[in-house]
DNA sequence: GAGTGGTCTAGACCACGGT
DNA sequence: CCGTGGTCTAGACCACTCC
C-alpha cells in the first residue's frame, strides 16, 4: 500500500489552476494555507510552496506573509520574447547572412543619446552604423552609441569584423536593460540603406544596457518592411 | 559556533553568477556538479539546486541529467512584457478613459481569422469594433473575432458596456496566446478613428488566444501614432 | 503577538541520458 | 551501467506583516 501523497509540485499546480480557473477559487479570494494544502494533497509543505511559487510567478495568485494567498483579480499576462543575436536568428532560419560596417566615429554624443544613456557631462561616445542581410537583402539596420567611460576597450575592437552587438556580449556583459518597441516612418540613412521609401512604416527596437549604473550602450534597430515579432506563451511561459 | 552553511539560495546564485560574468567559469565549460558546490557552500544540495535553477531559468546555463551543468556559450536574454488591460493602463497613469463600440456583427469569418484561429468550416464568428479613448483621445483601435463555437455566450453580452476584452478575461480563460508585433501603415478604418492620415506608420499588436486547441480569439489592436512598448529587464528580470 | 509564507537541512529515491 | 540533476519528505527556524 501506498502513502497518499502522489503528486509532484507540477501535478500539485495544475489542480490548484483547474480550481482558479473553472473559479472554485474565485478571483479575489483567499486560497486554503499551505499547512491545509499539504494536509488535502498528502504532500510535504514544501512541495505545496513550490507550486504556490510557480502560480505567483505567473501572475495567478499574490502571495503575502501573514494574510496567505489569493487569487489575483485580473490574471496578470506575460509575453516573454527572446532577444535575438541578429546573425545567429538568420542563420537559424537557414539563410545566409552577412553584415557590413558603414560608419565608425568617435563623436560627441547627441542629446537624445547622452539622457538615454545618463552621460552627464562625458560626452565621449563611439558611434558605429551597420547593415545587418539576410539572404543578401538588407535586414535590419543598426545605429549604435557605445559609452566610452564604460568601454574604453571598444576603441580597439574591430567592428568590421564582428558585429558590435557580439563584441559586447564577450566584452561587456550587462546586468540591466531598457527595451523600446514602436513604428515609425523610416528616415533618410534608413531608406538608403533598406531601399525603401522615406517614411514607409517600420518597425523599430531600440535598447540601452547597463552595468549596475554604468550605461554600456544604446542600439537603435529598424527593420526592413514586414518585420514581425512574434510570441506564443504557454499557460506558464 | 555557527556551521560554515550562511549563505541564501539567492547569495550563492549571486557568487555563481560574479564567477560566470568575470569568466571565471568560462562560457561553454561545465561547473562543478551540484554535490560538490554544496560542500564548498556549506550548505544542501537542495539549496544549491534552486541557485542554479534559477541561473537556468535566465538562460545563464544549461543543464543536463548526467552530463552536468555548463556555462552558456552566449547568454540567452528575454524580455518580458505584461501585457495590459487598456483601460486599466490609461486610468494607472492617471489619465481618464473611455470606451466607444463601434461595431458588431455575426459574419462568416474572413480568411484570414479563419486561418489564425484554425476555424476550419466552422466559420460563424461575432466580430466587433471598438475605439478606446486616453484623456478624450483616440488611443487605439480593436478589431477582434470571436469564436463561436468556443465561446457562444458572447452572443448574449453586452459590448457596449464592457470591452470584449474585459469580459473574455472573466468568462473565457484562456490558456495559450500568441503575440505578434509588428509596424503598419494605418488602415482607412484606424485612419479614419484615429484621425491621422491613412499610411502614417502605427505600431499593431496582434493576440489569439486558445483554451487547449479550441481557439477563442483574435484581436487586433492598433496603437495611434507615438505608441511605444517599453520594458526594463533586470539581470533576473 | 501570532499566523503565514520563505527558506534551509539531511536524507532519500527517481528519471534521464551519456558511455 | 551509473553519474547527474529533479524532486519529495519531515522537520526546523526565520521574517514579514496584519491585528
Amino acid at each position: 500500500m501506498k502513502p497518499a501523497g502522489r503528486g509532484t509540485w507540477q501535478e500539485i499546480r495544475g489542480i490548484m489552476l483547474d480550481r482558479i480557473l473553472n473559479q472554485q477559487w474565485k478571483p479575489g479570494e483567499p486560497i486554503p494555507n499551505e499547512v491545509k494544502l499539504a494536509e488535502e494533497f498528502g504532500s510535504a509543505r514544501a512541495t505545496v510552496n513550490r507550486a504556490l511559487q510557480s502560480l505567483a510567478d505567473h501572475g495567478w495568485i499574490d502571495r503575502k506573509r501573514k494574510a496567505g494567498s489569493r487569487v489575483k483579480p485580473v490574471p496578470e499576462r506575460k509575453a516573454t520574447f527572446r532577444i535575438p543575436v541578429i546573425r545567429e536568428e538568420i542563420l537559424s532560419s537557414g539563410d545566409t547572412y552577412d553584415y557590413k560596417l558603414l560608419k565608425r566615429a568617435q563623436v560627441p554624443a547627441p542629446a537624445s543619446v547622452t539622457n538615454a544613456l545618463n552621460l552627464g557631462d562625458r560626452r565621449d561616445v563611439l558611434h558605429l552604423q551597420a547593415l545587418h542581410f539576410c539572404d543578401d537583402k538588407p535586414y535590419v539596420i543598426e545605429k549604435r552609441w557605445i559609452n566610452l567611460s564604460t568601454v574604453s576597450k571598444a576603441l580597439a575592437a574591430d567592428f568590421a569584423k564582428i558585429s558590435a552587438n557580439e563584441w559586447l556580449i564577450a566584452n561587456a556583459p550587462y546586468t540591466r536593460a531598457e527595451f523600446t518597441f514602436s513604428a515609425v516612418g523610416s528616415d533618410a540613412t534608413s531608406s538608403k540603406h533598406l531601399k525603401i521609401e522615406p517614411g514607409t512604416p517600420v518597425f523599430q527596437f531600440e535598447r540601452s544596457t547597463w552595468d549596475a549604473e554604468n550605461s554600456i550602450t544604446l542600439a537603435v534597430l529598424t527593420f526592413a518592411p514586414g518585420y514581425k515579432l512574434t510570441t506564443v506563451s504557454d499557460i506558464f511561459g
